[in-house]
Parts: C-alpha cells; sequence; structure tokens
DNA sequence: TATAGTTGATATTTATAAATATCAACTATA
DNA sequence: TATAGTTGATATTTATAAATATCAACTATA
C-alpha cells in the first residue's frame, strides 16, 4: 500500500531517471538548476536526487519555456516578484540589505542569504516550494491582497 | 517656456517620430502593439501618436527584451500579475467573470471588459500607466503587501 | 573491481522568437 | 493634388536562446 504511495518531498530518482520521465536530456536539466530555476536534493557525493515534487515542478517550467513562449530569463523574472518577505516575514532591516527584496531578475533561492533566510533551507522553504507553479504566483499576490 | 515642456501623455509623435527616438523600425512597433505591450493615442483615422510616457513605456520594453532577455510572451506574463483589481476596486462577482483577473498570459488592458472597467480607458488607467516599468511592478505587489 | 551513471565545463547545433521586408490601399499635409 | 507617411496583412530573414554533444575525472552499485 505505500510501496507506490512515495512521499511528494522524498527525493528517490537519480538524474537520468528524472530526464527520462521528463523526457528532456539530463544536459537540459542541468542548465535550468544553473540557471535557478530549481534546487534539487544533493548527496553528501554531490549527486543530484529528485522528488516527485521536484519533477511537477520542472514540468511547469517546461511548459512555460515550450507553450507559453517564456523565456529562461523571463521566468526567473516571474519568480523574483514573489513576496518571500510577506512569507518569512524579514524585518525592515533586513530588507534594506537584501538582494532578493531589491532585484527584479533574479529568484529569492539564488542568493546568498544572511538574514532570516540563512537557518532556512531554501528547498523546503514555502516561497520555493509552495508556489513553484505560475499560476499559484498570482494567486498569491491575490491572497496578499485581501 | 512651455514649448519645450509638453505633458507626458500628450499624444504628439508619429509612429515613424517614435521609431526614430527608439532606433526601431515602426514594424517592430506595430508588432509590440499587436502583442499588447502598449495602447498607443488613435486618431479618428486610426493613425497611432505617441506620448513621451510611450515611449518611456516602450523603451523599458525594449531592455526587458534586449537587456533582460525576457520574451515578450515573458513580459505579458508579468504585465497579467499587477494587482489590477486592487487599483480598480472591482467586485467579488465581478472578478469571478474577469478574464483578467482569472489569466496569467496577458495583460489585463487586452480584455474586452464588461465590468467596472468598461467605462475606463485604459491607456490612462492607473494599472496600465503607472506601472508600466518592470520595477514598477514589485513595487506595487510591496506595497499591497504591507 | 568493472560497468553504468554522474560531475562540471566548454563547444556546437537547432529551433524559433524577434526583427525586417514587401505589398496595395489609405491618409496627412504642404 | 502630389508626395511622404500610414494602415494591416503576410512572407522572409536573422539573431540567439535553448538544447545537445563531447570530454575527462569522479561515484554508485552489482
Amino acid at each position: 500500500m505505500n510501496e507506490i504511495n512515495v512521499a511528494q518531498n522524498e527525493p528517490i530518482f537519480t538524474i537520468s531517471a528524472a530526464a527520462q520521465l521528463l523526457k528532456i536530456s539530463v544536459h537540459t536539466l542541468r542548465m535550468y538548476e544553473r540557471e535557478g530555476l530549481f534546487i534539487p536534493y544533493k548527496k553528501k557525493s554531490n549527486q543530484r536526487l529528485f522528488s516527485k515534487a521536484d519533477i511537477e515542478r520542472i514540468q511547469c517550467i517546461r511548459n512555460a519555456i515550450n507553450e507559453s513562449k517564456i523565456s529562461i530569463n523571463g521566468i526567473k523574472a516571474i519568480y523574483s516578484l514573489i513576496p518571500c518577505w510577506d512569507i518569512v516575514k524579514c524585518s525592515e532591516e533586513e530588507r534594506k540589505n537584501c538582494g532578493a527584496f531589491n532585484g527584479e531578475h533574479n529568484p529569492c533561492w539564488t542568493y546568498d542569504h544572511k538574514n532570516v533566510c540563512k537557518e532556512r533551507d531554501c528547498r523546503s522553504c514555502e516561497v520555493y516550494s509552495k508556489y513553484s507553479e505560475c499560476c499559484m504566483i498570482k494567486e498569491l499576490i491575490k491572497s496578499i491582497s485581501r
């Protein structure tokens, strides 16, 4: 009953398995990672592992690129609009010196964090994991404007 | 004193003048318009006219495409995240049937409006005119999350 | 310990978005 | 009323982002 039902965030797929599931090459996957579109789990040996949630996230990135014709830099710019400050509740002072808060080209998880985010693991941070789909970002903006 | 200082929103430049100022072709300008990136003023004869504000707006679009490498569809997706509903203060009911509120691919001003926006002229609407620069959109998201 | 898979880095190819060109019909302005 | 500019529509070119290929060194696993 639970050999099939693996937890959504359990890193179980190797890069080649992930590539097969997504029908793309391992090179493409590494390129997306280098661009900061996702953060895979890494073993001590530096080998990447992907969870089901990772696969879904990357599928969403694929759709944005191939169907919606949004360039990789466009996706990064959209990710940079996620109101992370509202989710992690960082201080005024912290925001002043935060590249993520002040930038508009890169997702927050691509920055070296000094503040409240330093202790956080971006991969399990709500900013990264919950709002991975483009449609979720607009929903988030809607929810904070209530 | 005021022959030089023309109002920012006065439509004074023909398409060829605008193209010269922006160092692009009139074809490219018409393409951007067809994509819904901007709305020029139109004379009764259907001829376009551009204001200084229009030129600035299009310069910002150019930078996004050429410097930031964001595709046209990427820019459209970013524009679609502008919380117009929070600016025009439309009702719950109106939001339910609004393509702009529910979509995530196109700027609100590219939709046929039925609601509160029907009476509004998008070109002079704050949603369109005030948040034309990409950096302003993040600022807007910040301001509504206070 | 041998084989299959992984790492990052760089170089090359390809797919296509963005830009340009061309057209005949229409409009502005001198 | 003649010329220069505009309109939209379609066809073509080009610039480059995205994808792929190749490499030697390293790691996993049977």
